[in-house]
DNA sequence: CTCTTTGTTCGGAACGTTCCGAACAGCATA
DNA sequence: TATGCTGTTCGGAACGTTCCGAACAAAGAG
C-alpha cells in the first residue's frame, strides 16, 4: 500500500500520456487525493517543488480544459482549485472528439485517393467505425450514469444509499 | 478536395497525438491511401524524404504495435508492409488497456489516501467508471462488427454485398 | 500611500525525443 | 569469393517542450 506521494507521481505519469504536462498530471493527482475542499497554488508549489510560474501555467491549462475550477472563498486572499464535478465525464468527451477527428481524417483521405477501390474500402471502413464510436460513446456514458444512480440509490433504501462509502 | 500528400501529412499529425512518432503516422497515412498490396521501405523513404534508418525504426515500431505487418512476396528481394487486417480494432483495444490502467491508478490512490471520505468517494467513482468502460468497450466493438456485417451482407443480397464499394 | 501577497507573462536554460549519417550484418546473385 | 542490395544499430546533432527565475500587474492591509 503506497504513499500519497507515490500516487501523485504515478498520476503525473499517467496523465502525461494523455497529453497533459507532467506537473499538470501531478496537480490532478494532488486534487484527487485531497481531503479538504481544494488546494491553493502556493501550497501546491511547496508540495510538488515547482516554481509558481509553472504552477500558474499548469493550473490555467487545467482550468481551460475544464478539468479543474478556480474559486475564492469569501474574504480569502488566494484562489483555491478543485476538480470539476464531472472531471471524468469531460475526459471521456475529449476522447469522443478524438473519434470524430479521425472520422474526418478518413473523409479527407477519401477526397484525396479518388476512385481506387482498395483504398476507398479501407478509408470508408475507418470513417464508418469512428463515426459509429462517436455516435455510441455518449450513450455508453448515459448508461454509466444510469447504473451509478441505480447502485447509489436503490429503491429499497439499503445501506448503499450513502454515496460516500 | 486535397491531395494525397496533404492527407499523409494530416495523418502524421493525427497519429502523433496518439503517441506515435511523426514519421510513423505518415507511414500509416501512406498505407491507408495505398492502392496496391503494400509498400516497401525504399519507396517510403523516397516518398517521405526520410533516412532509411528512421524508416527502419518507424516500421519496426508499427510492426511491434501490431498496426502493420511485414511480408515478402516469393522471390522478392525486399520486404513489403501493409496495414493489419484489423488496424482499427487494435487501436481500440489499446484504448481499452488505457481504461484499465486508469482504474488501477485509482486503486493505487485508494490504497494511499486511507479513510478520508471525500477522497475515497472521488477515487472510487474514478475506479468504477473506468472499470465500467473497460468492461463495456469490447461489447461496443462487437456491436460494431455485427452492424458492419449486417450492412455489408444484407439477407436480400443487394448490391451492397460487395465489401469493396 | 506604502508594503505585502497573489498571480501572470516573458526570455533563456535544461531536458527528452526524433532524426540523420555512417558503420555493420545478412543474403542472394554472378 | 566478390558484389550489390536490404535492413538494423549506434553516436551525435537538431528540434520542440517544459521548467525556472525575474520582472510586472493587481488587489488588499496597515
Amino acid at each position: 500500500m503506497g504513499t500519497v506521494e507515490e500516487f501523485v507521481e504515478s498520476a503525473g505519469l499517467y496523465f502525461e500520456r494523455l497529453g497533459l504536462s507532467r506537473t499538470s498530471g501531478r496537480v490532478i493527482g494532488c486534487l484527487l487525493a485531497d481531503t479538504g475542499e481544494g488546494l491553493d497554488a502556493p501550497g501546491l508549489c511547496g508540495r510538488l517543488g515547482v516554481a509558481k510560474s509553472s504552477m500558474s501555467v499548469a493550473l490555467r491549462q487545467l482550468e481551460h480544459g475544464g478539468l479543474i475550477e478556480r474559486y475564492r472563498p469569501p474574504r480569502a486572499r488566494r484562489d483555491h482549485h478543485r476538480l470539476t464535478e464531472d472531471v471524468f465525464g469531460r475526459a471521456f468527451r475529449a476522447k469522443m472528439t478524438e473519434f470524430t477527428a479521425f472520422a474526418e481524417l478518413a473523409e479527407q483521405g477519401l477526397g484525396a485517393v479518388g476512385g481506387h477501390p482498395a483504398a476507398r474500402a479501407r478509408l470508408e471502413l475507418m470513417r464508418d467505425m469512428y463515426a459509429f464510436m462517436a455516435r455510441e460513446f455518449p450513450r455508453l456514458l448515459d448508461r454509466w450514469e444510469a447504473e451509478r444512480a441505480g447502485v447509489a440509490r436503490p429503491p429499497d433504501g439499503s445501506a448503499a444509499a450513502d454515496p460516500l462509502r
